[in-house]
DNA sequence: CGCGGTCAGTTGGAAAATCAAACCCTCCCC
DNA sequence: GGGGAGGGTTTGATTTTCCAACTGACCGCG
């Protein structure tokens, strides 16, 4: 019984797959949770220790991760029942998500060069993340970008914009 | 007076610019926020009806943002006092990890085509983003990357890797 | 002039999430 | 049988969130 509006209500927020996906792992703790299952730490306590979250809660996170499909429980003993999270393939693409907030936290929050944490890429070199266009495999930059929302009612610049 | 330890303990969480990144941009409707200044939209009440957060956890959020210096507030008009919200370097900067977020979600949480958005590049084609190496310019997949924590105590695959 | 509307927030109070510490249970090892 | 490790759950206090209402400065209309 929605009446269709031309201009989005308080009640209707812009509908977006950023918006969908954070939802899933835009919680405290979730993408730290990814963080360190890509990093190969896979169990409770270790995790616990390293993301420095309350047990609570992150039994709270691993749960909605799991249900999410981005990480799996693994038994790795019965008797005492153990288990292990891993990332499953959609967990593992959000890796691409992590690098980039990692370079762009390099960036900007440290100047010099305290680094916390150094990635190898494959080919030899320290891995610094570029965002670059399929297409044409440019670098993705702000001014290059239009946006088309698919819904109706929806602007990019609202008729104001200055 | 911390003595150094072998092992971090409960109360230090890994060092990391991840971390650092989500601790600014992190909280509930931030990353929002930054979407919809990115999209050109910079009243608070475009915001508001936008994202569809409360007004009040909106405005803390902006304060937050404009300290860490990733949004600017200018006043576009005295008597009313009225201001707007507009990306700085760094803000626009961060745009790559929306993108990567968006695809990331167009690619999981909708199997079929209906992409609420979609993005344009300037070379023409609509904007597939992926993450590559700076260095050798290939996309980044999780078996190519090795960690290296600069910090003492900090593993990357726990003694107890299965 | 008075009425309604826009804009950018602030205020107040109830509901939900977070946090820290303690607890539980099952094993293993000595 | 005492002390860990491991994987959580419980409890109760503290914070955040959420929502609706309110403010205060203006504008446009009749």
């Amino acid at each position: 019984m929605a009446p269709p509006k031309d201009k989005p209500g308080p009640k209707d927020p812009r509908p977006c797959s950023i918006a969908d996906a954070l939802a899933l792992v835009g919680e405290k703790y979730s993408l730290l949770v990814l963080r360190e299952v890509c990093l190969g730490n896979r169990r409770f306590d270790q995790l616990v220790r390293n993301i420095g979250a309350p047990r609570d809660v992150l039994a709270t996170r691993l749960r909605r991760l799991v249900d999410a499909g981005i990480l799996t429980r693994r038994t790795y003993s019965e008797h005492p029942q153990r288990f292990e999270y891993r990332p499953t393939e959609a967990g593992l693409e959000l890796e691409p998500v992590l690098m980039t907030l990692m370079a762009w936290g390099d960036r900007h929050l440290r100047k010099d060069d305290d680094r916390p944490m150094v990635v190898e890429h494959s080919c030899g070199n320290e891995l610094v993340p570029t965002v670059t266009c399929t297409a044409c495999g440019a670098p993705v930059r702000h001014e290059d970008l239009t946006a088309h929302p698919q819904a109706p009612g929806w602007t990019v610049t609202g008729p104001a914009a200055a």
